[in-house]
DNA sequence: TGTTAGCACTCGTCGCCATCGAGTGCTAAC
DNA sequence: GTTAGCACTCGATGGCGACGAGTGCTAACA
């Protein structure tokens, strides 16, 4: 643990790195930040800090940068909270005003205005519904052999898959059946919904292999990982001067792209309410550099989906985590509503 | 129109062009291409070259660099086909073999396998059923309040949206309307569509607002610009040196990030079958060192989306349009099975 | 008349060096 | 324990010369 003093002066270097990104000089803390406290009093506190590995030195005769460990701390016990001021929340609930009725434009819409308000990259899943209290179930024939499953749930269509289906079955039998899955599956949680579906089949007779599919396509349905996620505001990191070097710039954007890294990176977390990863506790070498904070947003009081700021490992954290903290209200109870959907 | 010789010194220029992104000299060019003729003789109709505006001088005694205006004419009149080895042709035929049963990671997966086998960036269109024959409509009750319309048409059901139904219809009666109208709308188009709904709502009688938010729901349907753009394979273009500048990278990425951009940059080529625009022609100015190539692919022999390359200006046309024309085939072979969808 | 060898010239790149200044560590005085 | 002072370090900046790729021009040649 740190005294106060040495806690005051590591907040103030961090504070002024993640404003500029240059090493930070003990001048610089004395005027700036702590006036009481000549430069050689830093001086000598900075170098105890760097001693405890809080603080890394490019060169000799240079400033000091905070470590991984710096920020660590400075998120853990130093970082006081931020609000937001009216701009950004006007912006955030603007996302209320235009109707939306495609998850897939929410998203969209959802992971560019969290970018553009923290001015880093956004990531945004898709809600998975796992949890999620069945409503109805249809079928609708597409070809002869094909069918469409629809599940809703109480936070809408959420996803619809193909099903294969025995051919010859009239369009009422596929109607009757949506009606009894229904009637049997309405008010239980997709996790539930295997055996139900096994209990009305035993039940019922009749095509197996419909029955199967429709399990199996319920199953991939309540699978997050087939989902993929929405990036948004790529263009933000370029800005930050830890990408003037386009070899990191390069492997920045292919982690990016990596859909499936991301996915864990969001999953480990899991249901945790905010989350922090920095540097090196991403896991990827790609993004030793970067920080990560994310959240869950919630339908019906349940985790079915998260948000996510990546950032330079000196992001501003109090607003990150201030604009998503409102971020995953708005979206919340948007769809709580329960009107939204595909 | 140039004469023989100085359209095989233009196309050595550019082809050395394409491959190292450097200024080309004259003594490379008749060392490495054309070895019948001395460097000083190319370098007079290297001169030649530039007076017509098909060379640029970066500097005075540097050498020529390929002007937009020269790979026009390249594209017109010198490239030649190419064709693809048999590891790029096994590469794209395995998107055949995962089954895939949703539209969207058809579309990522396409994207993925464009972007990665010409290493520049892609772009994918959802298809848009305008002209699509359609098969089946269904309403699909989620609440009290709204409904999921299904439309199913000769190449799956590619969207479906939520529509807004009077309080207090039965099942019942969305399941005999959806009947009704499969029966007068099968095997008609959707632009045909608004006046045979309304037709049968005059027939028929009862809700206006349900049949009016199924008129809106198809006309949105068929408009394309609703639909969004898959983009993949930005990290390619970091790799190549006209992106060294971190600047230019910003505004590119910043480009391909904005979906509107992109969709009318799409558009403008209409239905037209293999489409090239070069640097100025791509009218924004954020991408004005890039060029697109793009193509269309087919459902039930109707063109109904787009696929496209973004590369620097000095990309490798011939490869990509190889790839490109493979990719529309199997694609639309994939889709027009008509089984896979959403 | 078209082609080519030769040559002077241009101009960006690279490495070298001196200068500058931000920042440090250390010592001595308060 | 704090601070003023000072020598020292080291990256950044800018000037300078050497280098070399490439050019345009001229004159000789087929």
């Amino acid at each position: 643990m740190l005294d106060d003093r040495k806690a005051r002066i590591l907040q103030a270097i961090v504070d002024d790195y993640i404003l500029t990104a240059l090493p930070v000089g003990s001048r610089t803390i004395s005027r700036k930040y702590i006036s009481e406290l000549s430069s050689a009093t830093i001086r000598n506190e900075m170098s105890d800090l760097e001693e405890l590995g809080y603080l890394d030195q490019p060169h000799s005769s240079s400033g000091r940068v905070p470590s991984y460990r710096a920020f660590r701390f400075y998120v853990d016990q130093l970082m006081r909270n931020s609000s937001l001021n009216t701009e950004e929340l006007k912006r955030i609930n603007g996302m209320f005003l235009s109707r939306i009725d495609k998850m897939e434009e929410l998203l969209d819409n959802t992971a560019s205005v969290l970018a553009d308000t923290t001015a880093y990259a956004s990531l945004v899943t898709p809600p998975v519904q796992k949890s999620l209290t069945l409503k109805r179930v249809q079928i609708v024939p597409i070809t002869s052999g094909t069918a469409l499953l629809i599940v809703v749930t109480d936070a809408g269509v959420l996803k619809d898959s193909i099903i294969r289906i025995p051919e010859g079955l009239s369009d009422d039998y596929l109607y009757m059946l949506s009606n009894m899955l229904t009637a049997s599956l309405s008010e239980h949680s997709l996790e539930q919904a295997e055996e139900l579906v096994n209990a009305l089949f035993s039940e019922m007779g009749g095509h197996r292999e419909l029955f199967a599919s429709i399990v199996k396509a319920m199953e991939q349905r309540g699978d997050a990982s087939s989902g993929h996620i929405v990036v948004g505001g790529v263009k933000h990191m370029l800005a930050h001067p830890e990408y003037s070097d386009v070899e990191r710039a390069r492997s920045l954007i292919s982690a990016l792209e990596s859909k499936d890294k991301l996915f864990t990176l969001l999953e480990r977390s899991g249901g945790v309410e905010m989350t922090i990863s920095i540097g090196p506790e991403m896991g990827s070498p790609d993004m030793k550099d970067c920080a990560l904070v994310s959240t869950t947003y919630k339908i019906g009081g349940r985790d079915v989906g998260r948000l996510g700021v990546i950032g330079p490992v000196r992001m501003n954290y109090p607003h990150v985590i201030a604009v998503l903290s409102r971020m995953r209200e708005v979206l919340s109870g948007l769809l709580d509503h329960g009107t939204d959907s595909t």
